[in-house]
DNA sequence: TCTATAGTTCGATATGCATCGAAGCATTGA
DNA sequence: TCAATGCTTCGATGCATATCGAACTATAGA
């Protein structure tokens, strides 16, 4: 019967942790060692710390590569988060700046294999918004008509379909921290770009680099808005 | 600066304190002694974690003779701690049912100074169809109808403007996950039941017992729909 | 392959703090 | 005045846990 509300507020009343989960207010997905440095611990620490927290089903973890991204777990946390704070009527999270400071690191760089950085977010919503892909969460989904759009661009599904890792998968971006498109169709996108010399991939940075001919050419084949 | 949610959540974080503050959300100001026995502690352990929350303005203390009565500090107070109660619902048994098990309790039951449980959520959903309050979410208001009718029955605006707290406010319900009525004029509805004695407080829980004559009062009064 | 980075586990240390016994105030009622 | 009750302070004890160094695994990128 007794709710143990005392074992959640233990969770909250270290002031560690208490960083952390501010940290995570701004509702994007942080690293481990992000937190640590939020949090001014080691690693050693904030990973105890977190374990904590998602063992107390304060957060969720995705682990992605060899990065662990933390969120709350669901609204209601973040909401009892917002009353501590209006009962402590302390009202000022430090954002934090995410990810790469390098400008053109932020525009558009290679994640393993596909596009990441701020252009791969435009693809990817202008693919939702076309019905290419249908986000679900954790999972995304090519359309019919997105196949049929892909096919059309010289797509070949059947050998795609040959390779064991999935032809459509979401991974989340680095400094953008939402989804942008990975699996074998983001390989195949990122490979055709170079393949058009719309873009060229830089010798000593993961950046990639559009020219202005092909930043429009690249826009204009998936009907991408608000291109910088 | 500091995060002083990791203060106030550690005060929280106690099994003692915890269970002294659940204890004072019947809204009754207990004295030391009681909330010693409602935490199964000793008097010197019990002064120790009082002297702790009265520090922490979690609880305010009226010294009366040989008694010390303490009671939760503000209603943003008693809303943190419904929003742990909701949160660890969700938490410990997402498959069974949420909130208290005790039927009465689930029924009718005292939030601070307001009513909750089943027959705050049929007041709230009268009300909200009756006009006299607007749900938008995160805030509820009070219609000039609303006022009008709440005027008719005694309610002294001026006299609620005059104090702190908002006239009409939402609280989340515990057991339901519904909005119901908090603010000082949940507070005068809760007055107004005892006064007329539809209902009474039970001594040692949080429940509300209303009367069978009072139940049929307080549904013709405000139009309530479903009462069991 | 190899190197750098991300994150974890283990062990040791230290500190905080909840707890209670005993003694001490404070107030009431006779 | 005295005894009874309510509450606090002090001191000792013991347990929980935050912390970090060192060594470890796993992944990315070259």
């Amino acid at each position: 019967m007794e709710p143990n509300i005392a074992f959640i507020s233990a969770l909250l009343g270290d002031p560690a942790r208490s960083r952390m989960l501010i940290a995570l207010m701004g509702g994007k997905a942080l690293t481990a060692t992000e937190l640590a440095l939020e949090a001014d611990v080691t690693a050693q620490t904030a990973s105890s710390h977190l374990a904590k927290l998602v063992n107390g089903e304060l957060l969720i973890v995705r682990k992605q590569g060899r990065h662990k991204y933390f969120q709350l777990h669901r609204a209601d946390i973040a909401q009892l988060i917002e009353q501590l704070l209006n009962v402590t009527s302390n009202i000022n999270h430090p954002a934090t700046i995410t990810g790469p400071t390098d400008p053109n690191l932020r525009k558009a760089r290679v994640c393993y294999d596909h596009l990441a950085g701020e252009l791969s977010i435009g693809l990817y919503d202008a693919l939702v918004s076309k019905g290419f892909i249908i986000d679900q969460g954790f999972e995304t989904k090519l359309t019919n008509t997105g196949r049929s759009f892909f096919h059309a661009q010289g797509v070949n599904f059947d050998k795609l379909a040959k390779a064991r890792r999935p032809v459509c998968k979401s991974c989340l971006d680095w400094s953008e921290r939402r989804s942008h498109l990975a699996g074998s169709l983001g390989h195949w996108i990122l490979e055709d770009i170079f393949a058009k010399k719309w873009a060229v991939r830089d010798l000593t940075s993961r950046a990639v680099s559009f020219n202005s001919k092909g930043l429009n050419a690249f826009a204009r084949m998936y009907n991408i808005k608000n291109i910088i």
